[in-house]
DNA sequence: TCCCAAATCTAAATCGTTATAGATCGCTAC
DNA sequence: GTAGCGATCTATAACGATTTAGATTTGGGA
């Protein structure tokens, strides 16, 4: 197999070869209705021969579209592979569209507007995909004031604006309270992610809402969240049932959450399935290997980045149309 | 503060605001010296002032650079979020560069010259970043041929030619099987990555030569590979150890190899610590919450992707320069 | 026979940047 | 006095694509 170290085709390559002008091959191959039937199909035939592919940045400046859409993410204290799944499923589903997926980092301390400003600015996107997403998410306050595309992994207070894909936590909520009372759990205590972010409030409120039908209590862990590293977790959650000796049920919105409230647990002297229960979320199957005791649903994140990225597509091809939104249930384990 | 929605500043708004040609704008700001100080300086503040950022469309029609480094990412079955720290990790150390991170995912089944050859046939890429590196890479192969600018994320057998950032495999083989020994096991095993693979023959030859020094025997696991499903290796390491009641240490390369390794091994009725020893490397801190008496070394992913970043740039603005190089040694936890 | 409309194509301009060659200026040197 | 030179800047073209307006051909109707 040569290297083939010939240039590559363009529009011109096309139209010499075919005798065309440059913009007649342009337009045959974007099946403008002013082109004749028998020239889009040689035009045709001669691209596909030659492997003609579209120069990027010829179509970028040209059209102002760059074809790209970014992935901006929060880098966590994360110990599972959630984000990786997150950036393989969605590049997964980008890989035979034009588009191509460009990862923009901020980090837990910095200003979240940062890279979106940035993207909006520079141009180099033409959608972005945002998780961790507040109730009153200012990105996509400015996102939607701007009238520039996107999708979220979860729901603001403008959710009927914009597309999302969202696991439901309420239900969550619900079904561990629920299960962690039919195990005869009475003291439930949740860790939360940050509460400005929506998931938060929607675990509280399933959880809630399935507790205040039976006898059991329930609350937030104060001054804690998910959000934290490993270690903080681990010294949080052993430090609070240290005090609150009472508590036999803990709900942890993820893996990470629920290994490090685990093992806080432990250092508590607690016993998991015996004095206390733990209930989680996670992205990737494995807290029953970590902890057999411990009850699990299961998060879909690869649907979630095919969802996601189709949703953001719709949106930049489509902005008139109703955005794309889904919600789905937790799977039982 | 205001949306701004007036047009970005281009070249031309800074001649128009100076009273110079565009050209002359342009080589004020990449600092020719057939300019004027006196010229750069004026271009120069007007240019921050008015917050240009040059147009990445221009910039690669005209002179073929992109300014994107590409990571080629195997897909693949971790529970560990190994990934997502090294698409983090690169992202971070590219953020104050020209350079943006994309990322270009492939699957198990496929061929991994695929994305390397859309990528250098559509010239969607300045540099490429590889890991899951085999001792006669065919992709590496490629791009020495081709010359295209790249890094590894392990070595090859063309090692001398090109960069690469390794974690010492040969030393964590070695400390492994010394520690496993040194713990009184005799009967060794370990689970390896594919054998194509570079870093398996280099854990492989560490354990052996360590092992050599010792009344211990090694072997490697046959028919079987930490690459497998979570759930295959379980399976394979249940039988293996049923069929090989001998077995006492084990050593795994990856965080997810040594979780269902421990539970294989615990499915053939093995005791952690007590029958059996795992020794594994890690890139998140973990494992010996998941099971304490796993044994560890860590591998500093972070670190890595910084690596790799800044070598892929070397790669592309010095390529004339010594290929950046490193390895990193185990952390003993 | 002539003209207009429809169908199909081409020419020119444009997006933002840089490379190449050429222009202008003041000064020195002969 | 002027050729020559260095220093500094400008003009033009080009990268590959699309858009707009205009050109050409063909055929139908009067």
């Amino acid at each position: 197999m040569p290297d083939s170290d010939k240039p590559r085709p363009t529009l011109r390559t096309i139209a010499e070869l075919s005798g065309l002008a440059v913009p007649t091959v342009s337009r045959a191959l974007n099946d403008a209705p002013d082109i004749g039937v028998a020239t889009k199909e040689k035009v045709r035939a001669i691209a596909s021969q030659i492997g003609y592919v579209p120069n990027r940045a010829g179509l970028r400046l040209r059209t102002g579209k760059t074809n790209v859409i970014s992935l901006v993410l929060c880098s966590d204290h994360e110990v599972t592979d959630h984000t990786g799944q997150l950036v393989s499923s969605i590049a997964d589903a980008l890989r035979d569209t034009r588009y191509h997926l460009i990862v923009t980092p901020y980090f837990p301390g910095e200003d979240p507007m940062k890279p979106v400003r940035y993207i909006l600015e520079t141009g180099s996107a033409d959608a972005l995909i945002l998780n961790r997403i507040e109730v009153e998410d200012p990105r996509v306050a400015y996102l939607l004031r701007r009238q520039f595309p996107f999708a979220t992994y979860g729901r603001t207070k403008w959710r009927e604006q914009h597309p999302y894909f969202d696991f439901d936590n309420v239900a969550f909520g619900r079904i561990a309270a629920q299960e962690l009372v039919r195990s005869g759990r009475r003291r439930i205590a949740m860790l939360t992610p940050p509460l400005t972010q929506n998931y938060a409030q929607d675990m509280l409120k399933g959880a809630r809402e399935a507790i205040a039908q039976t006898e059991a209590h329930f609350e937030a862990i104060p001054g804690s969240s998910s959000d934290e590293s490993g270690e903080d977790i681990k010294e949080h959650i052993r430090d609070f049932l240290l005090r609150r000796t009472d508590i036999d049920g803990i709900i942890a919105p993820s893996s990470t959450a629920a290994i490090f409230a685990s093992v806080g647990a432990e250092g508590a002297g607690r016993v998991l399935g015996q004095d206390l229960d733990i209930f989680a979320k996670e992205a990737v199957p494995f807290l029953q290997h970590f902890r057999h005791a411990i009850k699990v649903v299961r998060e879909d994140v690869q649907n979630a980045g095919s969802f996601l990225a189709k949703a953001a597509i719709r949106a930049i091809e489509a902005p008139n149309k109703a955005p794309s939104q889904d919600i789905i249930s937790p799977k039982q384990v």
